[in-house]
RNA sequence: GGGAGCAUAGCUCAGCUGGGAGAGCACAUGCCUUACAAGCAUGGGGUCACAGGUUCAAGCCCUGUUGUUCCCACCA
């Protein structure tokens, strides 16, 4: 046993704790066929920066789940890693490039890649510590990378596969082009934003008459590459037109007026200019029709040579040129304000362009078709259940991936190009020769793969997939993943019918998605904003336990959440309460021997009985996901009912003369204390681990102890109700004394009125000590003398102290009238309820009972109520 | 154009299977009661957005309305 300093300090404990669990090895998950195993992959942060408070939520929820489990006999095996987060880290070294005045092209493949390692080699292990620091309880021998050996050996396996299976392809399509990061996006890549803009009326001129067509466009400066007007074949207006021809303004190329049913008549006016290498719906009218495909933006989003006059223009440049050189030409009509939504850029938010470009798909449709059907047949799970719903709508809608980035950063595409005959070698290993004309000059492809193609085999590929090896065959399907909403479509629905594919099984049964942490305000956290917070800081000024319970706490699941710094504040004061209470437990504690007495008090055994309600409502919580509840629930039980109830209620006993009286209550509070320490651990481990360890008795750390289970021999009903009915005593003493502002110093006589001395006569020790009497009198006969004193009240018995104490009879004749009219209206619903045939008849017994028991009760208030109302009047009468 | 979430105390939010409206913070009053002032005790404060419906019973289930946030979608 050791002293322990008056007010916790986190700094003292959190990295020592933490090393102690490392060095016990407890964090390995173990192959023990004896034991079921509990898996977990962490979503692997982004080598790019630091953690965000995102991932302190993140990985809060997972060390929740994990130390659980652990705790309850499973193997539990958390794996760490990292992403290689192709554009993102290449965006940030570029840009410290940039410093340095250079550019990634000056630098060459080779040498970059070399830099970007560096990077990843620094900031990789910044993010692993502060992991560490939450409290995160990884198995960190078994720490991954993307890109590791590893996972480069698993990527090249799937890409080969599905090329065999013909599910990856390369072709010409329109794609998202993001000009400024310069490499092709997936759909889900691009996000929308609105954007102020217009809509111009523009007038292409038939070849052989004065006349012309007026085309409504937003994006005037593709119309360089035009190939095609179209109207909606069944629209009268035009229907006699279709088929004439057209000359392109300023271009003054000649394209056909087509009719394709893909022209809505009610939008603009009605006419369409068609751009096939530009605009996805375009490429699709212009397969239908054989129309000539025209690029005129290059990769940077500048006018090619196919642009004629508006050559080596920007975009923005070219938009500006041509508007004014058809207004000058007279082509313009008009101008229409405008507002639509552009697709951006995820990462770097400039403005997406559609162009047709040569990309590498995976072919998405056979993959769906089992995706949806795990999670529609309840094989995978969503908790909340409502993301199921999100993920199939997704799944069902879904288009080809397209999965090549013009990237130096990544799994570069095991594709060789051979320089012979252009046949394309796929392979798991660097060809020799082509595998179709035997020629040597081979060229591999570029460009690299999307991060989230090698994340979709992360719950496999660190386990040592393609290797058959012993952790893959025990830990895989794993168990659970937790992740934010915002990554189902990218990273949560790829694993799903990647596992399923290459795997022939799920990779996980429950996706337990949470929520966003947004700002005090509710804003999302963002650099530009700059409302950004620290887990760090938040650790170092309030603890890591405290942080994490910020994390859990009064949230539901899915649900976004505010990051409140008063809320740290208080859990950070509950971790001291938690501290002081095993402080008071530790000073009065003189045996090792905790092991619970056969002989028990009614406090005992009501604490006892609590905490068995407790431990089983918890690990039910806990099992369902309701993290929050559960430790809503700790969180009562140890600030109400074992902190201001349980150990006031103690006090007596241990200072009392009876040494063996002393002893037992000792051990209650020690077993209490041990048990909480234990349901909170998963929660709160720094803490609950400094505690444990500074128990007598104890063999192992907390967080490898076995978790608590509902113990029949702690069901003490009667106990409950006794000490309840004690208890209301002791508040209704208080609230009277409160009225009348007496100090807690000043000690008064207190007569209990009551039919039922023996629960108050076994209570006096701490009646005479919480509700601050001096004599204590307990008695089923009106008292002598009782015009003299005034009462309070409760259901079981009236309460009287020396009239003296009180000033005002009028003010606690108010109290008392306040209080029969909130029973009265209580008593008035519950006798209509129970006057109800309908109710009698259909509610269940117990409910009805309870019910009764309840009415009762009020109506015993009731009349202790009037009595005490009517003997103070009396006395006011008689004064 | 589809879909989803949210609306409960001054603020931020819980409310798990339908059965007496809760927490933290803030506020008021009194307390340094030898674990804790990062504390203790007591108290004030809610038409559970609105309108219907189901039910013996609705904050919770159903329908609609309003407000709000978000997701998806190729209307130039």
């Amino acid at each position: 046993m050791k002293e322990l300093p008056k007010i916790y300090d986190p700094k003292e404990v959190e990295d020592k704790i933490y090393a102690m669990w490392l060095k016990g090895g407890y964090f390995k998950g173990e192959i023990d066929h004896d034991k079921e195993p509990f898996t977990i992959v962490i979503p692997p942060p982004n080598v790019t920066s630091q953690l965000h408070i995102g991932h302190a939520c993140d990985n809060t929820l997972q060390d929740i789940l994990i130390r659980y489990k652990r705790m309850q006999g499973f193997s539990a095996l958390w794996v760490p890693g990292t992403d290689h987060a192709g554009i993102a880290t290449q965006i940030k070294v570029e840009e410290k490039l940039r410093e340095e005045g250079l550019t990634r092209h000056d630098l060459g493949r080779e040498k970059f890649v070399e830099r970007v390692w560096d990077w990843k080699n620094k900031y990789g292990s910044v993010i692993i510590n502060q992991l560490k620091k939450l409290g995160s309880s990884c198995d960190w021998d078994r720490e991954r990378f993307t890109m590791d050996e590893g996972c480069s050996k698993a990527v090249r396996e799937v890409f080969v596969r599905l090329y065999e299976k013909d599910l990856i392809y390369k072709g010409s399509k329109i794609v998202n082009w993001c000009p400024n990061c310069v490499t092709a996006l997936s759909d889900v890549e691009v996000e929308r934003e609105e954007q102020h803009s217009h809509l111009w009326h523009i007038r292409y001129p038939f070849k052989d008459s004065n006349d012309y067509i007026i085309v409504a466009t937003t994006r005037p400066e593709t119309m360089l590459g035009d190939t095609a007007v179209a109207v909606n074949p069944e629209d009268e207006r035009y229907r006699h037109l279709i088929g004439k021809t057209l000359i392109l303004p300023l271009v003054n190329r000649e394209i056909p007026l087509i009719a394709d049913e893909y022209v809505d008549p009610d939008f603009g006016t009605g006419v369409v200019k068609i751009t096939p290498a530009h605009d996805p719906n375009d490429f699709e009218v212009g397969l239908r029709h054989g129309l000539e495909i025209i690029r005129v933006l290059d990769d940077n989003a500048i006018i090619n040579e196919h642009g004629g006059d508006y050559k080596d223009l920007d975009r923005d440049k070219a938009r500006k040129a041509i508007v004014k050189d058809l207004e000058e030409k007279e082509f313009l009509d008009k101008a229409e304000e405008y507002t639509h939504n552009v697709g951006i850029c995820y990462r770097c938010g400039d403005n997406v362009e559609p162009i047709v470009s040569a990309q590498w798909f995976v072919k998405m449709e056979p993959l769906a078709v089992n995706a949806i059907k795990a999670v529609k047949e309840g094989d995978i799970r969503f908790v909340p259940e409502r993301f199921s719903k999100i993920y199939i709508n997704w799944m069902e809608n879904i288009h080809d991936w397209c999965i090549s980035r013009q990237l130096w950063w990544g799994h570069q595409i095991p594709a060789w190009y051979c320089q012979d005959c252009s046949h394309i070698n796929v392979s798991r290993n660097t060809p020799e020769k082509c595998e179709n004309c035997g020629g040597t000059d081979l060229k591999q492809e570029e460009d690299v793969l999307d991060t989230w193609f090698s994340s979709a085999l992360w719950p496999f590929s660190t386990l040592g997939w393609p290797e058959e090896t012993p952790e893959l065959s025990y830990f895989y399907p794993t168990s659970v993943l937790v992740t934010a909403y915002d990554i189902i479509f990218f990273w949560v629905a790829r694993m799903i019918f990647s596992g399923l594919e290459h795997m022939g099984q799920k990779p996980f049964h429950t996706v337990f998605i949470h929520g966003l942490v947004r700002d005090a305000e509710g804003r999302k956290m963002s650099k530009s904003l700059g409302n950004g917070v620290d887990p760090l800081k938040m650790i170092d000024e309030y603890g890591a336990d405290a942080l994490r319970l910020n994390m859990v706490s009064g949230i539901s699941p899915g649900n976004d959440m505010r990051f409140l710094i008063t809320r740290c504040e208080s859990f950070r004061n509950f971790a001291n309460k938690l501290w002081n209470a095993a402080r008071f437990v530790l000073m009065n504690l003189e045996i090792e021997d905790t092991t619970l007495s056969e002989t028990l008090e009614t406090e005992d055994k009501w604490i006892l009985s609590e905490l068995n309600t407790l431990i089983g409502e918890v690990t039910e919580n806990i099992d369902n996901y309701e993290l929050g509840v559960a430790v809503g629930k700790i969180y009562d039980f140890i600030w109400d009912s074992f902190c201001d109830w349980y150990i006031e209620l103690t006090k007596a006993r241990l200072q009392s003369e009876d040494k063996s009286a002393s002893i037992r209550v000792q051990k209650v509070l020690a077993y209490v204390l041990g048990e909480t320490l234990k349901l909170l651990h998963p929660f709160m481990p720094f803490i609950t681990e400094e505690i444990w360890q500074s128990l007598p008795n104890i063999s192992k750390a907390l967080m490898v102890e076995r978790w608590p289970e509902v113990s029949p021999a702690h069901h003490f009903p009667v106990e409950e109700q006794n000490m309840v009915s004690v208890m209301n005593v002791i508040k209704a003493v208080r609230a009277l004394r409160a009225e009348k502002n007496v100090p807690p110093s000043r000690k008064t006589k207190l007569i209990i009125l009551t039919e039922k001395g023996d629960i108050f006569m076994r209570g006096e020790a701490f009646l005479k000590r919480l509700a601050y009497a001096n004599e204590l009198v307990i008695t089923d006969k009106s008292p002598d003398r009782i015009t003299e004193m005034a009462g309070a009240v409760t259901e079981e018995a009236r309460l009287f102290i020396p009239m003296s104490e009180l000033v005002d009879i009028g003010k606690e004749l108010e109290r008392i009238a306040r209080e029969l009219k909130k029973a009265q209206a209580e008593h008035g619903k519950l006798s209509a309820k129970l006057s109800n045939p309908g109710f009698i008849a259909k509610a269940p017994e117990q409910i009805v009972a309870a019910e009764r028991e309840k009415a009762s009760k009020l109506l015993s208030l009731m009349e202790n109520l009037k009595e005490s109302a009517s003997q103070l009047e009396k006395w006011q009468i008689d004064k």
